[in-house]
DNA sequence: CCACTCTGCTTGCAATTGCAAACGAAATGG
DNA sequence: CCATTTCGTTTGCAATTGCAAGCAGAGTGG
């Protein structure tokens, strides 16, 4: 049934096995896997698990994301903004938390590109086309966070936020 | 080795279904896997591969990179995913703005390790009101997060996750 | 020619994944 | 009180992972 469908991960890993110039064997034993199981990943008759693959990515000194995104089980474009991935990818936060601080971003984005149409005559055409009347825009939010701002009382922002 | 100690990633995936407020069911059906799986998983006897755990990544919102660095699948210096780094470096916003999703940010930060200090104990929560049982924020700030949080119970404006 | 070693591949088999079905507990309602 | 729903869990089982053992071919050299 569910039958080799995944050999671009086993190409992949070929690839980069071949291109390091080491043979099957020595990649199995580097990776802690063996030899004859790596053949099968390597044709796409097995579907190894992410700790194979993490073992083999270090057994051929290659990042562990770049045999996942190989493998799908990582979206390539997981960079819709820096910010953004990186308020998702989190672990300290709540789910909530997220979505709200996601949402201020994205509001404030929109704030700023309202803001710089008075400095710049050259409008970006929004092809996209989100609609703008439907944007909750907070000016509740707004007027909320501009004294939360100035109530900090850090005209500098505090730099060092380290902890253990 | 009959037992795998995998109980990291499993208690990080409980804590990040119970703070989304959602039930082990509703998470194995949005995730696509079963609920007995998910339950075993949780629990740390079972040790899910790759494939499922992006699934649950999915079906929980946030990245696939945070579940595999939390089951030792990747090396945490792999995922520059550091929220204040990423503001910073965003050259979409004003200093201003920076500076206030920093701080928001930081409290959210704040909020929830209080809030975590007593998530062992979860009652069963009725739905009646959602945004009655959030943490103590600061007064401004929650005052106006409140009814804006509301509206992104599930109809997110700009961006939606399609599933399907 | 035969022994040795390297290459990768095929074959069973134990252990594990992942699921369908069913179970007890707690809440809601007739 | 009992039917119903929802919750998480337990129980068997098919399918799969991953490995030890063994196979065939290509060098190498005594």
């Amino acid at each position: 049934m569910a039958l080799p469908k995944v050999g671009s991960i086993g190409e992949y890993i070929r690839e980069q096995r071949q291109q390091a110039k080491i043979s099957l064997r020595q990649l199995a034993a580097a990776a802690g896997v063996s030899n004859p199981y790596l053949s099968q990943i390597e044709r796409g008759l097995r579907k190894p698990s992410a700790e194979i693959l993490n073992q083999i990515a270090k057994g051929l000194h290659i990042s562990a994301q770049a045999l996942y995104v190989q493998a799908g089980l990582i979206e390539d474009r997981e960079t819709p903004s820096d910010v953004v991935t990186a308020i998702r990818a989190d672990t300290h936060l709540t789910e909530r938390q997220r979505q709200v601080l996601i949402d201020i971003y994205e509001s404030f984005r929109k704030e700023k590109r309202a803001g710089d149409e008075q400095t710049s005559q050259n409008a970006h055409p929004r092809s996209d086309s989100v609609a703008d009347d439907e944007q909750s825009l907070p000016e509740e939010l707004r007027a909320a966070l501009e004294p939360y701002a100035a109530s900090t009382g850090n005209g500098t922002v505090n730099q060092e936020t380290k902890e253990g």
